[in-house]
DNA sequence: GCAAAAGTGTTACAAATACACCCATGC
DNA sequence: GCATGGGTGTATTTGTAACACTTTTGC
């Protein structure tokens, strides 16, 4: 019989990873540290979960204390719980993460001092982060890779209205590979998850595309039948 | 500007969910409870987590002080923070599972009190379970599903030599539906991660079947090949 | 010889891939 | 008229699905 710890008490916080698409390249919201440790340095939006609050429900709190932004669906994405992932300490953190619409820039505005500005930084620009979040950003960014393979996740970054070439362009940046511009649109429209709208492109100096818009009612019918973009 | 909690300790704990293959059923690994709350329940072993230790080596401590087994290893499924999951207060426990062979049947001894004893039982007969367990075995058993269509999991809950329909049974069982033996068998022997054996079962009143291991390194040449059992 | 499971191939259909040219538009 | 991306079809290959009978073995 070995002795049993008793129970212990741990420092508990949450960490988002928000994707966005925008001038074609796939961003990540981030948050400028305004407090000890990593003071300055970039860090995803984070803090920690209030005593008597669900996980779900502290991190779209914490998310809208830090950037501003509200009723983000997130999902949870791993939970990182290395001893010496915090400098103050024993601090584990759950990551979640979710894909939006920058449509018109939202306003970024931290509602605390604790950040001092939240904005978008393009994934292959980014520096090292605060405590382990470079890490926690790789694994989100792996996971919506194999995610976007079997789930139409992607439209939840486009415009409400895009065009069959704006979402491949989503898809290779997504993926970092190229497809295949006829095999793209066959598969995508076989899938009947599209609805063709009457209208076109503006304001482009060449020949306007067709308009789309992802047919979420469809899609919940099919509901089983994943999608896939794996090869 | 609104007031910012601050640093606010949780109590935090792990479960283990390991799924063992024994008699043609799957099965689960339950202890029953030796303590309140939940006294005499049959639960997921699972305990608090030690201030200076990391979460996945403290997931290995608590299997094996709740169970006996030892260099288990487990991925992380999921962690599960309702505010009123636990009766005594806030407990945010991370759940964990693994997949592992019963070879002539590992003892079960836990090694604390806090369990009374450690048993397999098959997954299709279990009894509400302590705490949110029902819940978080539900979502491991849905992971282990999605999961064993794209990797060799299965492979874990054998013996070390296995016949064909040994394996499809395996599928059939966590899958929850019947496969065609031909086409089943083609498919697994295409991939080419099976070694045939010179060797057949003994001790069976019928034709007795040709043994195969799982070769690991043609599976990992392979790697990103992804198995597929989806339908 | 019979019960019980092992073992084996073909055909039909669906999905994925590779591949190149003309079209519409704004300037 | 030219630059830019929009839009389209076919042939080939690959993978999946459906399907039934003979063989081996222990008793």
């Amino acid at each position: 019989m070995i002795e049993v710890l008793h129970k212990i008490d741990s420092v508990f916080t949450i960490d988002c990873v928000i994707f966005g698409f925008d001038e074609g390249e796939l961003k990540i919201l981030m948050i400028e540290r305004n407090e000890e440790p990593y003071k300055n340095w970039w860090a995803l939006p984070g803090y920690y979960v209030g005593q008597d609050e669900g996980i779900d429900h502290a991190a779209e709190r914490i998310l809208y204390e830090l950037t501003g932004l509200r009723d983000i669906y997130m999902e949870q994405l791993y939970t990182f719980g290395d001893v010496h992932r915090h400098p103050n300490g024993r601090v584990i953190t759950v990551a979640y993460y979710a894909m939006i619409r920058l449509n018109g820039q939202k306003d970024l505005k931290p509602v605390t001092n604790y950040a001092r500005k939240a904005f978008w930084a393009p994934v292959n620009e980014l520096p090292e982060l605060a405590y382990d979040h470079s890490q926690i950003f790789k694994k989100s960014l792996e996971k919506v890779r194999r995610k976007i393979s079997y789930q139409p996740i992607a439209f939840e970054l486009l415009p409400e209205k895009f065009t069959l070439t704006q979402l491949q362009h989503l898809y290779e940046v997504i993926l970092n590979k190229k497809l295949d511009k006829r095999n793209f649109r066959k598969k995508m429209l076989n899938y009947g998850i599209l609805r063709e709208l009457n209208e076109k492109q503006r304001g482009v100096s060449y020949r306007a595309a067709k308009l789309y818009k992802f047919d979420r009612k469809k899609y919940m019918k099919l509901f089983q039948k994943e999608l896939s973009f794996s090869r």
